[in-house]
DNA sequence: GATTGGTTTTAAGCATTTTTTAAGGAAGGC
DNA sequence: GCCTTCCTTAAAAAATGCTTAAAACCAATC
């Protein structure tokens, strides 16, 4: 995981960079606005995560902050700020920062912010694949042995659940929740007819199925070997 | 784990009921405030939780809830309500309740007020092992020296409610009360039936059984040496 | 505003698996 | 040796999921 931390107070740079980097982190340091702008576009890709001074020479965070944004819509930003209203936080947020952090503060808040911000990310994972089967969540595109398959919607979301949750149990009732919106309903037997749909349009003919079913609790797509 | 279900509403009692036992609880459900607090009240100390509707024809909710702070002070106590006033929420915690969830509510949120109730009374485990046997509840998983063994619900819970226990002995009765459900005739083999599929899908053949028998009482997992 | 094509949902019969019952035999305790 | 308790097996009963077809729904197009 790297991170890009712009403060020019070297000693408070120094501080934060040594600590990221004893949790493992990779940690770069620019002094100012200028540089780190020209490392935050250059590298956009590099970065995982975005540590912005509020009040910079040069250029400041905030603009940083949106020129990040007009490239990249996803990769969190964190401000560190010596401003205490809540005006600048809501400034800051609106300018596209996922969060912000008042200085002083503590370290172990800091790290816990950046573990939030990081899992979050995570889970929002684009890719998944299962055998032969690859799935792009942002293409909404799935293929099956490179072949492309037509998902309806709700084929896509259900497959999408699935995958995002490959290894678990996924019982019916949290299916129903999370795939189709629905409240209070449990004598439908929608689930059975998409697994169903699934099924047919991505099981090899012949072999089990890929997603398997677990009686009187949901389904499962195994964890591969 | 069991729960008790107080709910009139036909449809929204099934669909809860069935998420939970997904979830592997026991679960009894009571369609009127009557025959619910007679559950309550005659086999208070079997029930781990509570989850009570308001509005019931019968006996209310708030009735229920007292009459059981009356002779349990600690079990935990939810309440489901359709109000929405902050009055009457107060109100049911003055009554003795934990919390309480407003419907409609996502299965999920209740289920995490639930754990987080749970939690606080007996550690929520999430894996447990016996020799090369090795559970995971919550990927609904077993394995024997590394190869996944298929188990059904009931012996998947008998075999949780084992292991949760284990170096304990688990009696008979109790076992019928934690597992099947509550008004089960107490003169059944079924216990016996179970624990011998248990003994045939994870024993090693030739070695004594890690499920031991005590005459007359019931069966123990032991303490590993 | 009707028609069309596709998607989503409902419903029902069927097939399978799980759960329960029952009964005879084995083993333990007195 | 006798009584009780437990084990094992088989078969009945119940629950659950699969499959299919048709109905309902929706949105685009003429």
């Amino acid at each position: 995981m790297r991170i890009l931390l712009v403060e020019d107070e070297t000693p408070i740079a120094n501080f934060i960079r040594d600590g990221l980097r004893e949790e493992g982190f990779a940690v770069d340091v620019a002094d100012n606005g200028r540089t780190g702008l020209e490392l935050a576009l250059g590298y956009l890709e590099e970065y995982d995560l975005f540590l912005l001074d509020w009040m910079l020479p040069g250029v400041s965070g905030i603009e940083i902050c949106r020129r990040i944004r007009n490239e990249n819509k996803l990769v969190p930003v964190i401000f560190l700020t010596a401003k205490d209203t809540v005006d600048d936080a809501v400034f800051g947020l609106e300018a596209g920062a996922n969060d912000y952090i008042r200085k002083p503060f503590a370290f172990e808040e800091l790290l816990a912010r950046i573990r939030v911000l990081l899992r979050s990310r995570e889970g929002e994972q684009q890719f998944f694949s299962y055998g032969g089967i690859e799935m792009d969540t942002e293409a909404y595109r799935v293929t099956r042995e490179g072949e492309p398959v037509e998902l309806t919607q709700k084929e896509f979301a259900l497959l999408e659940y699935l995958l995002r949750n490959k290894g678990k149990v996924c019982r019916r009732t949290r299916i129903i929740e999370k795939v189709w919106d629905i409240n209070f309903e449990h004598d439908t037997s929608v689930i059975d007819v998409y697994i169903n749909f699934l099924r047919k349009k991505l099981d090899r003919p012949g072999e089990p199925s890929f997603i398997e079913t677990i009686r009187g609790v949901g389904y499962r797509v195994n964890e591969e070997a």
